[in-house]
DNA sequence: TGTACATCAGTGAACGCGCGTTCACTGATGTAC
DNA sequence: TGTACATCAGTGAACGCGCGTTCACTGATGTAC
């Protein structure tokens, strides 16, 4: 109360030492909060408690920023992807097992688009990197980007021989169009506000409905 | 050149007369050139001739405004989807008539999604018209909103018996998902910049895994 | 081990910008008598 | 048909705001000799 300043971060160095990550942690949480007009270059530089001009020495410019929050997103995409595939108790029936890694998938996206929304809405609405092999900053612990895991998840329904091999060219945006659609319409559209258990059914019908007609 | 208002639309009247339709017109064009966040209140009543302040008569605030738009930009997508069943041939069929009129929901919502990516973003920006029904400005020609024609194709297919009754109950919400999705990575996402007639059949497809997987 | 120097991360101040919105107003239009 | 008056759509000026970005700078750190 007595003073103004008591929760701006003090360095005890003349030099930050870590500004660039500083300044990506605080954008993520930026984005966490309001999506990807919310990252706002001044309120980085504010929260790491460093003058604003000071983020040019890391970023070209703002948007230069904001493309690795979205990159920082997209690996937290693949990361749950990835936990949500790792929670899959393995059987005997590796067809079972193909399926339940292909359904992970989905699953995870749609997890992390309900419990992160900002996040999610910055990582796709930054153009184009998700299908971009080289962007090994948005891949998951696995090093393998969202879009990666889903072709490695439709490769193994054809390995498993439940998706036709004539069937497996551009099945990747027929699933993804579903499951983005479902993630949109439950954040942003009509379904939002709709209770954390029905969302989830809502976007395992969605996934039904893939599985039935990819 | 002489004059720097040469574009500045004068009136004759002291009053404009119309300005609350012109201010959307105005604002829907700023729409489909530049999506929601293009729709400034100032650049349309510039356009419109008038004073900033002066929009404030015919709207509580830049939210309204923005909220007209996009019942605007929903009527239009309707339209588009009433004028793309209007052209498929009727055959002796029923049952042809009603896919082609189930498809033609869809496809008409990826064709106003593809030719108008602003106005089709505005539309869906701005939060929960969609499946009011009493949103009678987001209507076509019918008189029904996007999210009725589609559940209306719906129970076309059910009286078709192309798809069994204990399918149709959010149904919808499938068949929604599914275009919204590949609309969205056509215009904003990895599509973007899909060659047309690719665009085309990338949307069908997607219509087609709807058709089997509902 | 000590000194001179180059590097370059962060500073402080300022810029121009356009925005949404509020205020007290003016004057054209429609209505009552 | 003419006059008085109320209404209310549009005006003009100003507000505070926060933004991204540029400029010339300072001073801590690392390196060479």
């Amino acid at each position: 109360m007595a003073a103004a300043n008591e929760d701006k971060p003090k360095r005890d160095t003349y030099r930050h030492g870590n500004l660039r990550n500083a300044l990506i942690e605080a954008a993520v949480e930026l984005a966490r909060q309001g999506g990807p007009e919310a990252v706002v270059l001044r309120a980085a530089t504010r929260q790491a408690g460093v003058a604003p001009n000071a983020a040019y020495r890391h970023f070209a410019d703002r948007g230069a920023l904001l493309h690795a929050v979205s990159q920082a997103a997209m690996a937290q995409v693949a990361r749950t992807m990835e936990a949500e595939q790792a929670a899959v108790p393995p059987t005997e029936d590796p067809a079972a097992d193909a399926r339940a890694r292909f359904r992970a998938v989905g699953t995870g996206y749609l997890r992390y688009a309900q419990e992160e929304p900002g996040l999610f809405r910055t990582a796709f609405h930054v153009p184009g990197d998700m299908t971009d092999a080289a962007a090994d900053t948005a891949a998951g612990a696995t090093g393998k980007t969202p879009f990666e895991l889903l072709g490695d998840a439709l490769d193994g329904l054809v390995d498993a021989g439940l998706l036709p091999e004539d069937r497996r060219p551009g099945a990747e945006f027929l699933a993804w169009s579903a499951v983005h659609g479902i993630a949109v319409l439950l954040i942003d559209g009509p379904l939002r506000g709709l209770h954390p258990t029905q969302a989830y059914d809502a976007g395992q019908h969605v996934i039904d409905m893939i599985e039935r007609g990819i």
